[in-house]
DNA sequence: AGGGCGACTTACAACATTGTCAACGGCCGA
DNA sequence: TCGGCCGTTGACAATGTTGTAAGTCGCCCT
């Protein structure tokens, strides 16, 4: 007799395959754009087996959502975690740019936030990343005998480097174009590898 | 005889009050958000009067976006104007941020952004803005007898400009809580009374 | 073997939304 | 005064969307 001919192959394999589908037209088109029909279509199911799973629209939105919230504090945890904060910043930089645009959670962000759904995950690791790159910054200053600037000015830092990524992954394109449409930066990491400078020169600085 | 009871005061008074009040909506909702019944119902017409002066949906968000564009390039324009400058920064910062943000330019801008509409409007001044900073800053570094750096770095200080306003009007809330809960700083003043300092730092360095 | 269960489907109900149509009433020019 | 135009309305058509109901199929456990 042949293996199982198509049906229930893994227990629920469609559950995660529309999850991932579902993922990625969201951050495509928002919450509001999503349609079950289309991600059922896309998946090769019918609508009614995505409701099955999750319930109703919302309850699918949500469980989007949830596991990419938890994909992006895992991402950035590993992100920081790599070690390399003190030793290349710019690539720290480049890095965390990456895994927050390419991987859509800044177009995702964005969305939640405009539409008003709540984003925990995404902010959750702010506070903390702040605290550790205080805290390497206030060490790295006694060592060399500085006076080291408050921790608000280091969660400036931190709140600029945010701000500076979130608006370039919703419209850096557009806005490098009219910018400076001379220079050929297409993908930003010019600016990018400044940004970073910048920001290591500020975190260098101590109080006279 | 009295005035006209109420009908036609004006040859169409609705059409302006329909691009007022889609204006608004379509900065909270976004453009996929936007409803018809909706509007109308706010502005006391019937839905079909909206088809009747817009054509269509589409029309009235096009309707809608160009008039929020010009909008936007008149404040920006008096903003620069203003002939602050030179004098006082980070009020000039802080005004551009308030037009940006307190008209709710930013959050249409993101909208459009993440739902693919083009954002001519709202990008095309950006160039001109990176030539006049830049030949203020060249003007200030010649008379000092300093090398000024480059365009592109001139470029870069507006492009950083513009992302962090545009974070954070999305989400600057949320990332000034989640970062430094302590410090009060609920309208994120005193974190671009920070950036304008650094901008400002920025442009007045010359090189070696 | 057979009952229960989970995954899934087809068909359908309920509703919202955009857009069309015919009609109406005031205003203006001929 | 009359005819036409403009803004507007109510009713309706067409379509798409979420959600429900009932039934099918295969698997697992007893």
């Amino acid at each position: 007799m042949p293996k199982k001919t198509k049906k229930t192959a893994p227990p629920s394999d469609a559950r995660e395959r529309i999850l991932t589908i579902a993922g990625r037209m969201l951050q495509q088109v928002g919450p509001d754009g999503l349609r079950l029909q289309e991600i059922a279509r896309e998946v090769g199911v019918s609508h009614p087996a995505i409701l099955h799973h999750f319930g109703s629209r919302e309850g699918l939105v949500h469980a989007v959502v949830e596991r990419a919230g938890t994909a992006l504090e895992a991402d950035i945890v590993t992100s920081f975690a790599a070690g390399e904060a003190e030793k290349d910043p710019a690539a720290l930089v480049e890095r965390v740019f990456r895994t927050f645009y390419g991987n859509g959670h800044a177009r995702l962000i964005a969305w939640l936030s405009l539409s008003g759904v709540s984003q925990d995950h995404a902010t959750s690791k702010l506070g903390e990343i702040a605290q550790i790159v205080h805290a390497i910054r206030k060490r790295k200053h006694e060592e060399a005998g500085l006076r080291c600037p408050p921790f608000e000015d280091s969660a400036n830092v931190v709140m600029l480097s945010c701000f500076a990524m979130l608006g370039d992954a919703i419209c850096g394109q557009a806005v490098r174009a009219a910018t400076n449409p001379a220079k050929k930066d297409p993908t930003g990491e010019r600016f990018r590898r400044w940004l970073a400078e910048r920001l290591v020169e500020r975190l260098e600085t101590s109080l006279p």
